[in-house]
RNA sequence: UGGGGGAUCGUCUAGCGGUAGGACUACGGACUCUGACUCCGUCAACCCAGGUUCGAAUCCUGGUCCCCCAGCCA
C-alpha cells in the first residue's frame, strides 16, 4: 500500500471502535473480519466491506480474518474460495487467520446441544410449508408449533439422530425457543440447523448430514475468534436481535457485536450475486473475470489499479443511508491512478494511411518518446519514423467542421506527436468516395521545435506502417443503458442490458508494445487507457483491453454542435 | 393497522448547540508536442411544520417520503 494513500476518514464505525477504545472495552483490542459465502466471485461491493474490515485492523493495529461462510455445501465450491483469496490479496489485504466456518461445525454442534439441555432449542418436525404457515405474518402473530414442549431429552436423542443421518433432508429442524408472537420475525424460533443428507461439502466432505444456518454460525463463529466489531449490511439490521441472543445464551467464549452500514449500490451496474451468476450462466458476458463485469476479477483483467478501487472505497464513505454513487467517482479514481502510473505508448485504433511524399523512402529515423509526460523516472523509448504511417481515421476531416478544430484537414497542418509536423497535400478516395489514403508532406525543421512564422495546434498520434504491430482491441463500455438497472419493477433488468457494451477492432501499436507483459498498464495516447488481456492476448497476437477513455472534452464542443 | 432503519449541494459525504466544509460532476478560464494531466474560478444542500434556546442540520414534538424483513439462502 502506497504512503501517499490518505487514512481512511472517519466514519460512524470509527466513531464507535475510538469510544469503545476510550472505554477501555476488549482490552483495546480490534478484531474484525470479512465472512464471504464462497458461492460466487466478489464484486464491488465486497471490496467496500473488504476495505472497511481489513482497513479498520490495520488502523488500529487489530485483526482481520478471512472467513468462509461456508454452511450451505450445495451452493458453495472450492472454486469460489480460491478466487476470493485472490481478489482479497489482488486489493492490497492479508487476512491475520483464514478461517471455515466449517472449522467450528463441531463446536457450533456442542453449543446446540448446551442450547436443547437448558431449554432454548427443540427439534421440530413441521415441514417447510407449514412452517411458514405457523410463522404468521407481518401485521399476525405467528403460533407455536405442536413440536415445540418436547422434553430437553427428546430434543437431544432426535437431534443426536439428525446429526447420524437417521432422517432425510428436510423433514425436521432444530430451532431456538424464543418467540412466536415477536414483532421482529426473525425471533419467531428461528431455524438453527436443518438436515442435508448426502450432501458433500467442499471442505467437510460427507461427514456431517445437518448444516447449521447463517444467524447461528454466524453469531458464535464470531464470538469463537474473538471479534469484536462485526460489520455487515444494513438488511441485517433486523438480524441483530437475534445475533446478541445467541451470543447470550450460549457459554460463548467472547462478546461481540454486530453494526451494520449501507451496501453499495452503483449507477450502471448491478451489484448481487444473483445477478451477476444470471449475467454469467445466460451468457451475457462471458465469464465472471469479464472485464465488463464489477466483480474483482473482472475489473482487474480490465485493468483498474487495486489502489483506484481502495481510494475510490474511502471516497465513498461508510454510512447508514443508502445511495447510488455515480459511475464518475469510479471512473475519477480509476483515471487518477493511471495517469500517474501508466507508462505512454502509442496505437492507433483505426487506421488510414498517410504517405510523407517527401520524406526519402526506405528512410527510419528512431524517434525519442517520454513514457510519461511528468514523471521523468519512467525514462523515454524509441518509436520508428518512416514515409508511411496510420494516422487515425477520426484525425482527419477533409475541411474542419469548426474554428474549434485542431485536427487535420485537406491542406492544414498538425504535429505528429514526438515528431515532425505535416501537411495534408491530397486526400485518396476509393470509387465510393471513401478517403483510403493522405498524401502529405512534411517540415524537416519541426524535429523537437516550432515551425517558423506559423502556429501549429494540432497533435495527433501515430504508428509506422511497415513497423506497427496489429493488434486486437477491445472497447468496453458500461454493461447497462440505465442508471439504475432493476429499479423499475415492471421490468426485466436484462432488458438494459447494453448491446455495445463490447466492441473489437483490430488497430496498430507501436513496436514497443508487441511484448508488453500480460497486464501491463499503458496509456495509448489520445485514446484511453489500455492493458494487456491476461487470458487471451499472445506475443504474437496482442490483445488490449480499453480501462477506461481518457476525458474528452473536445467530444463535449463537437456534441454541442 | 407489525418491526427495523434512513433523509445535508446533481452524486457521495463532513458536521455531534456557535460562520454548513470536502470530494466527484457540471460550467467558465489558464497552460499544453496528449482537446489528457495540472492550475485558477463559478454554480450548488440541511425533507416538512411546530417547539426549546441568545443561537438548531444538530435537542424535543408531530408529519412526509424512501429502504429492509414473512428461506430448512447468506
Amino acid at each position: 500500500m502506497s504512503n501517499q494513500e490518505a487514512a481512511a476518514a472517519s466514519n460512524f464505525i470509527r466513531q464507535i471502535i475510538d469510544r469503545d477504545l476510550a472505554e477501555g472495552k476488549n482490552d483495546g483490542k480490534v478484531a474484525t473480519r470479512f465472512p464471504p459465502e464462497p458461492n460466487g466471485y466478489l464484486h464491488l461491493g465486497h471490496a467496500k466491506s473488504i476495505c472497511l474490515n481489513f482497513g479498520i485492523a490495520r488502523d488500529y493495529n487489530g485483526t482481520c480474518n478471512l472467513r468462509f461462510d461456508d454452511t450451505n455445501p450445495e451452493k458453495e465450491s472450492q472454486e469460489y474460495i480460491d478466487a476470493i483469496k485472490t481478489d482479497v490479496l489482488w486489493l492490497g489485504y492479508e487476512w491475520d487467520r483464514l478461517c471455515h466456518a466449517s472449522d467450528y461445525f463441531e463446536q457450533l454442534y456442542a453449543f446446540a446441544e448446551e442450547l436443547i439441555r437448558a431449554g432454548k432449542a427443540y427439534v421440530c418436525d413441521l415441514n417447510a410449508e407449514q412452517m411458514r404457515e405457523y410463522r404468521g405474518t407481518l401485521t399476525e402473530p405467528g403460533k407455536n408449533s405442536p413440536y415445540r414442549e418436547r422434553s430437553a431429552e427428546e430434543n437431544l436423542d432426535l437431534f443426536r439422530r439428525m446429526r447420524a443421518g437417521e432422517f432425510d433432508s428436510g423433514t425436521r429442524v432444530l430451532r431456538a425457543k424464543i418467540d412466536m408472537a415477536a414483532p421482529n420475525i426473525n425471533l419467531r424460533d428461528p431455524t438453527l440447523y436443518r438436515i442435508r443428507k448426502g450432501a458433500a461439502h467442499h471442505q467437510t466432505g460427507e461427514a456431517w448430514a445437518i448444516y447449521p444456518m447463517y444467524d447461528y454460525t454466524h453469531a458464535l463463529s464470531d464470538a469463537l475468534e474473538g471479534i469484536t466489531h462485526s460489520l455487515c449490511t444494513l438488511e441485517f439490521e433486523d438480524h441483530r436481535a437475534l445475533y446478541d441472543w445467541f451470543v447470550e445464551n450460549v457459554d460463548a467464549p467472547s462478546r461481540p457485536y454486530q453494526y451494520e452500514f449501507a451496501r453499495l449500490n452503483l449507477e450502471y451496474t448491478v451489484l448481487s450475486k444473483r445477478k451477476l451468476t444470471e449475467l454469467v450462466n445466460e451468457g451475457h458476458v462471458k465469464s465472471w473475470d469479464d472485464p465488463r463485469m464489477p466483480t474483482i476479477a473482472g475489473i482487474r483483467r480490465r485493468g483498474f489499479p487495486p489502489e483506484a478501487i481502495r481510494d475510490f472505497c474511502t471516497r465513498i464513505g461508510v454510512t447508514k443511508s443508502d445511495g447510488l454513487v455515480e459511475i464518475a467517482m469510479l471512473e475519477n479514481c480509476v483515471r487518477e491512478s493511471l495517469d500517474a502510473t501508466a507508462p505512454r505508448a502509442m496505437a492507433v485504433l483505426r487506421p488510414l494511411k498517410v504517405v510523407i511524399t517527401n520524406y526519402p523512402e526506405g528512410q527510419v529515423e528512431e524517434m525519442t518518446a517520454a513514457n510519461h509526460p511528468k514523471d521523468q523516472s519512467m525514462g523515454t523509448r524509441t518509436v520508428p519514423f518512416s514515409r508511411e504511417l496510420y494516422i487515425d481515421q477520426g484525425d482527419f476531416v477533409e475541411v474542419a467542421p469548426n474554428k474549434k478544430w485542431k485536427r487535420l484537414t485537406l491542406g492544414g497542418e498538425v504535429r505528429l506527436r514526438n515528431a515532425y509536423v505535416i501537411r495534408c497535400d491530397e486526400a485518396v478516395k476509393d470509387a465510393d468516395g471513401n478517403i483510403v489514403e493522405l498524401r502529405c508532406s512534411y517540415d524537416p525543421d519541426t524535429l523537437g521545435a516550432n515551425p517558423e512564422g506559423r502556429k501549429v495546434k494540432g497533435v495527433i498520434h501515430w504508428v509506422s506502417a511497415s513497423h506497427g504491430v496489429p493488434a486486437e482491441i477491445r472497447l468496453y463500455d458500461r454493461l447497462f443503458n440505465v442508471e439504475n438497472p432493476g429499479a423499475a419493477k415492471d421490468r426485466d433488468w436484462r432488458q438494459d442490458l447494453n448491446p455495445e457494451s463490447l466492441v473489437v477492432i483490430e488497430g496498430v501499436v507501436e513496436p514497443s508494445l508487441a511484448q508488453a507483459a500480460a497486464g501491463a498498464r499503458f496509456q495509448f495516447e489520445r485514446e484511453g487507457y489500455f492493458c494487456v488481456d491476461r487470458k487471451d492476448s499472445t506475443t504474437g497476437r496482442p490483445v488490449f483491453n480499453r480501462t477506461i477513455t481518457l476525458r474528452d472534452t473536445w467530444a463535449k464542443i463537437a456534441g454541442k454542435g
